[in-house]
DNA sequence: CTCTGAATTCTTGTATGCAAGAATTTTTCG
DNA sequence: CGAAAAATTCTTGCATACAAGAATTCAGAG
């Protein structure tokens, strides 16, 4: 009856999402379509259970069903969807249970990463994340939410990069969009900030000093940190429902 | 003209596989395409940078485009194809360099994984393991090759499910596949099968202790040890192209 | 003979039509 | 009035039609 993603305005959301032009070249629709339905997703705009009704979907992004019905294979592959057979995809449930499960794959691979990364850190790179951790800080400062977030990812993207490992990029991406889903539904819990950014100072330093052993445990643990941290949010939020 | 794809007899080996029923239910057509497809990628019997023609493929498969156009994004996003917009999707490159990019990723994850489930080991579920690492002996004893394989994944798909990770079982169902191609790439070596089965038995005898981080290390090294042999036969088998 | 370029053919990207299964509503019987 | 069943409506799964871009071929000029 009225689930929660009943209510939400998704007419509105979309609007604000730049809509391509009608004279736009061919192939770029599924991409498109991705990324907006993507967005939804993990901003949480479209509600953990939400139903999607394809057809509607068609009329609000404005293609035929053929674009969005592979946006939702794809997205169903990523796990930020679920498919039965015959029946209308939902939007994945976001179980803190699995975050918990997160947690360890999140921080091993981003402890490889850095294992890796501070045996190929160079100066320029380690100064290229430095940059992406000032540029943290400033949002921070500002209290600029979305900004910080987005920092933050590219600092521990750049890292992941910088390992040189295509392989570990690529499952870093699909684990970063399930943490992203969790970040948002978890209101920024601001007390983290603070020993966030301290973590990543002593990140950074590992990396310069080549510490391959250094970088990786502090990676590692900075990342334990940070998804435990947000695991207690969102029990915090399950015990308490609707305290906005 | 004459890649290595145009001369495979693609219908030969199409027809081994069962061809589902005009009478079955809904639903299925999806699904089994994309587990034909990716059969014959995973195998080799479409060879790497082959290109796929879409209505050829439906020929062959005896489905419209839409179900395999939905198999090829899905592979796509497997790693097992590449796609370029307006042009036919190729399979992807089985490079060395990625393979050894595996290395580190898979051994870190089954190491982990190794972790987890020494600490969640029962003796029935060491049983079952154990029975599947027999079962890998008796087709080693038979020389049976895909038996060996089958028999091979299943142990260390068991320990990852053992881990109650279900993030970790996913992305390593993910690597798998890659692992599976470059596998059936490099015709067997044998040489390599007695002290798999070695360090099997060894890493069954620290499940059973509960020893946790023995159990990582010894998964950790095993994987490792396997994937450097496959890469050093991968590169063997370039250095002298086609001595069959 | 070769190189350029235009026309044709082929292939993919997108939209839509049709049928099977699911959900819902209505109707009928107890 | 309640419940079960039948019919209607709705939704997805698959097939196909059409359009835009890419590849190929063929002709003509240098």
């Amino acid at each position: 009856m009225d689930s929660p993603a009943d209510t939400t305005p998704l007419a509105a959301l979309l609007a604000q999402v730049p809509q391509p032009e009608p004279g736009r070249r061919k192939g770029a629709l599924h991409g498109s379509t991705v990324a907006k339905l993507r967005n939804l997703i993990v901003t949480g705009a479209l509600a953990p259970g939400a139903k999607l009704n394809e057809r509607e979907l068609c009329l609000q992004l404005g293609v035929s069903r053929t674009p969005v019905r592979e946006a939702i294979k794809t997205l169903t592959q990523d796990g930020l969807l679920c498919a039965l057979p015959n029946k209308s995809s939902v939007v994945a449930e976001l179980d803190v249970g699995e975050i918990e499960a997160l947690i360890d794959v999140v921080s091993t691979i981003e402890g490889l990463a850095g294992e890796l990364a501070a045996a190929r850190a160079t100066d320029e790179a380690v100064a290229e994340i430095g940059m992406l951790h000032y540029r943290m800080m400033l949002h921070h400062t500002r209290d600029e939410l979305p900004g910080y977030f987005e920092a933050n990812k590219a600092f521990h993207r750049r890292i992941v990069e910088l390992s040189g490992n295509p392989v570990l990029l690529w499952i870093w991406e699909l684990l970063a969009l399930r943490v992203d889903r969790a970040r948002y539904s978890s209101n920024l819990w601001p007390k983290r900030w603070k020993m966030a950014i301290q973590e990543h100072e002593q990140i950074l330093a590992a990396l310069t000093a080549g510490d391959a052993a250094l970088a990786s445990q502090r990676l590692r643990e900075h990342v334990r940190n940070g998804l435990s941290g947000l695991v207690a949010a969102l029990k915090d939020k399950a015990a308490k429902p609707d305290s906005a």
